[in-house]
DNA sequence: TTCGATGCAAATAGTTTGCATTCTA
DNA sequence: TAGAATGCAAACTATTTGCATCGAA
């Protein structure tokens, strides 16, 4: 928290309220949340915080590399922090999406650097199929 | 080109001039394309057709799983024929989607099948990252 | 006291929907 | 000729931008 605000002066960003209440909402809440979700939580403790405020400042965060945004086929954008590398499950059916870790992607990603020269942001990663819940045939 | 159309008639769907054009086109251009542009494509050779049919005709050839569509960070979905099982490499730096084969992900695949259940539909899989050209060190 | 950050409104991009009309089967 | 498909307009969702004001450093 501290680090994250720290880094923010350092690149020349101001602490004001909105950004620091934002920080604090994404370490609290450890999951994927959209902007507009984002807003409603922050908007509990000020009202008066801008969904606005909050696209401009997530935008902010993500330049840092603080918080990773991703897009998941339909519905809005999801923003994490960056924290912890992971890929994402999305599944069609129920839209739920599943944290799995990075360490699973990183032969994937060797070769794919090797063969193409591609750098995967593995934190962006998302697997669109279907969950165990969600799949038609064999339970 | 026939089977495409074959298989809507099977579904209950009508062939239509609209329908044809853009199966047509889909065909045609073997690349990723946004609605917008497979409709500015279509509308050359009809210009009555409106961006809200290629819309409803897109979702159509999804449903029937002869189209894929794919979410690519910033920017609107692009389309594909889902013919030749392939993924993506998004790049943020220029945006160019790179294909790449299917078998690839395969080891991937197997894993989070077993480990979570899951299900990988690999025509919308895409990785982001940077390519060759826009990777900021080493050339 | 300066310049970045904010609130607000309005614009924008991408996509979907309602409805009367048209055309395929 | 019945009902799916279309054109058009308009709604809608997610996001961005312009601008005057406010506040952190």
């Amino acid at each position: 928290m501290d680090a994250v605000l720290a880094l923010l002066r350092e690149h020349g960003g101001r602490v004001t309220p909105a950004k620091r209440l934002l920080a604090e909402t994404l370490l609290a809440s450890q999951v994927h949340r959209s902007a507009e979700q984002l807003a409603e939580q922050v908007q509990a403790r000020a009202p008066d915080v801008h969904l606005t405020t909050v696209y401009r400042n997530l935008e902010e965060l993500e330049r840092l590399g603080l918080v990773e945004r991703m897009h998941s086929g339909h519905g809005p954008a999801t923003y994490h922090l960056a924290s912890s590398p992971h890929g994402h499950l999305v599944c069609r059916g129920c839209g739920e999406i599943i944290e799995v870790p990075a360490s699973l992607f990183d032969g994937l990603a060797a070769a794919v650097l090797r063969d193409y020269g591609f750098v995967v942001t593995t934190g962006q990663l998302a697997l669109a199929g279907q969950c165990a819940d969600c799949r038609p045939s064999q339970a």
